[in-house]
DNA sequence: TTGAAAGCGCTACCAC
DNA sequence: GTGGTAGCGCTTTCAA
């Protein structure tokens, strides 16, 4: 007897198979209490004979809705975006919802995979500078915006950046560092602009800060990074802070004695570099965006909620990279 | 005058709007040569109006295909699987498939969530032991497996674990280190299994290395680990090799000299705490199996290929964990 | 409790 | 070139 071909049943071959219409087997997979066990149960054993999984497609197009949504972010390197979606799917899985992920990175056509996205969807939670403004306002389904600035009009999520960077920079005055150096491209992530708009304002009735435009962000920007004794080094993030560390050492360059640095991010690495940065509560992010967008694509569309806008808090961590402290030395 | 709700248009509002048939339509928003550059201008003009985007589920229902597949993963903890992800996606979007991730870890009814993913997608890449082999195979839709034991008649990519944990070993034994301890549980993932098996082999005239069998795979593990000087700690990875690291600290144990440690990975955090590890080609394990599971949906399914199998490379990266050096330290 | 049938939005085939 | 229309697989009235 010939092997029976496993490809995709549908649900006329199950009710065929069963001996009911289709609309009893949509009801008996669904578990509908208008069958009866018994129906139910023939029904099943149907199903199970034919491998028997409703196509998604059948069901969200009779149903209007996808029961998915997506998320983009610019690139998955480095911890932080993985945690974010992380956070951003276990969120979306407790209201049943699917997650599709896009990267636009290394991606010339970044607003067209985007406007793709968004036909495969519920609604979009956007990260960062992944797209202009007009593609984000121009879209059909809700928006939620996650460390990116806001839109008029749509949900904002963001960690705190410039208040912990004043924090940061104080905190090196108080080491009795006089002159910074802030490693990073603010004009590329708005966060990292959050971060320089702070250290300036720390540093606004001082000497003020340098920039160093990087080209990236990560531990190739921050080797090349040009060193100075002397001077506090505020990182864009721990990647690039981490480059800077390690051409110091190369250099011959002693920190802090020599060079004070800082990143952003506390990563894993951040610790064992001995790092003082600052850490986000990434996953926390990731389910904030994830809970605002359901709650936009369930809300009753003729009265919508007002914008949502909120700052998650950050945390200076302290470790050996930005002074001598006195007694211990952190982890 | 009123707001022009911008919700879904859909395509025959467009051929309202155009004053042409739907089929026009869909052809000229696929650009089709079937339509004259004066009607594709007017078609294309309504639907700007409209804002009008296709919908993937009546476009995926008619063409039969989704354009889109999954991976599952069981967590997305540390950069390992971050970095495959990445390249999975990075290569699906070369073939205009949209990418769909669900993560198993904490979950209870991951096997429901599988099938129901593969209710979504035109074929699935599954990592590690998320779900039971027996889902696998009963899966309607082509599945290619990455870094877990190969099921008959799947695809499977895995990183190379035995040859290189011997290879490691053997490296320590060079160091002069005779015994050995290895920190992780073997028997819940795949690759884990693999690189035990390996330490053993390479042991295997030699006194034989202890289990220290763990929870999980993260710095705490490694930190509750027993130490005992004069060993050498082979560790399932890198996180738990850094959580020893921490212990030893703790401990006043120095590394290498009272103990040995190495992980797997090659995280960046290990570069800073100058951890022995092993390096897998991340990204490429993605990308091939994205690859691999484009080619079994698109492959005639009269004539399936043989499965493939194959074990990429991995390379051992010697630091200063694992024993002094004569002349210079690694980085 | 079950069945028949009308969509959901789109593609593709067949006429014109 | 363009239009009409039959599905694609499912949910959901409306009847029976």
């Amino acid at each position: 007897m010939a092997m029976k071909a496993l490809s995709k049943a549908t649900i006329y071959q199950v009710a065929q198979l069963a001996g009911v219409s289709i609309a009893t087997v949509s009801r008996a997979m669904r578990d509908s209490d208008l069958v009866t066990q018994q129906t139910r149960e023939r029904v099943w054993a149907a199903a199970r004979q034919l491998r028997f999984t409703p196509s998604r497609l059948g069901r969200s197009l009779a149903e209007g809705r996808h029961a998915a949504n997506g998320i983009v972010f610019p690139d998955l390197v480095g911890p932080y975006y993985a945690e974010v979606i992380l956070g951003y799917e276990a969120a979306a899985a407790g209201f049943g919802s699917s997650v599709l992920i896009l990267a636009t990175s290394g991606r010339d056509d970044a607003e067209a995979a985007v406007r793709e996205l968004a036909g495969r969807v519920d609604g979009l939670t956007v990260m960062g500078q992944t797209v202009p403004d007009e593609v984000i306002t121009s879209l059909a389904v809700p928006v939620v915006l996650l460390a990116r600035d806001p839109v008029p009009g749509v949900d904002t999520v963001r960690a705190r950046n410039a208040g912990t960077a004043k924090q940061l920079v104080e905190h090196l005055l108080g080491h009795g560092h006089r002159r910074f150096t802030f490693v990073g491209d603010p004009d590329v992530a708005p966060d990292v602009r959050g971060r320089w708009d702070g250290v300036r304002q720390a540093l606004s009735k001082a000497e003020p800060p340098h920039l160093v435009r990087t080209q990236g962000f990560d531990l190739e920007a921050g080797e090349r990074a040009p060193l100075q004794p002397g001077r506090a080094v505020v990182c864009a993030n721990d990647e690039i802070a981490l480059g800077v560390l390690l051409a110091a050492e190369k250099a011959g360059l002693r920190v802090p004695e020599d060079l004070a640095v800082t990143g952003w991010d506390d990563l894993l690495a951040a610790r064992f570099a001995g790092l003082t940065t600052v850490r986000q509560p990434m996953r926390e992010l990731g389910a904030t965006a994830a809970r605002w967008l359901n709650r936009r694509i369930t809300e009753d569309t003729e009265h919508p909620a007002a914008p949502r806008r909120r700052v998650l808090p950050t945390r200076l961590v302290v470790r050996r990279s930005c002074g001598i402290h006195s007694p211990e030395v952190h982890r």
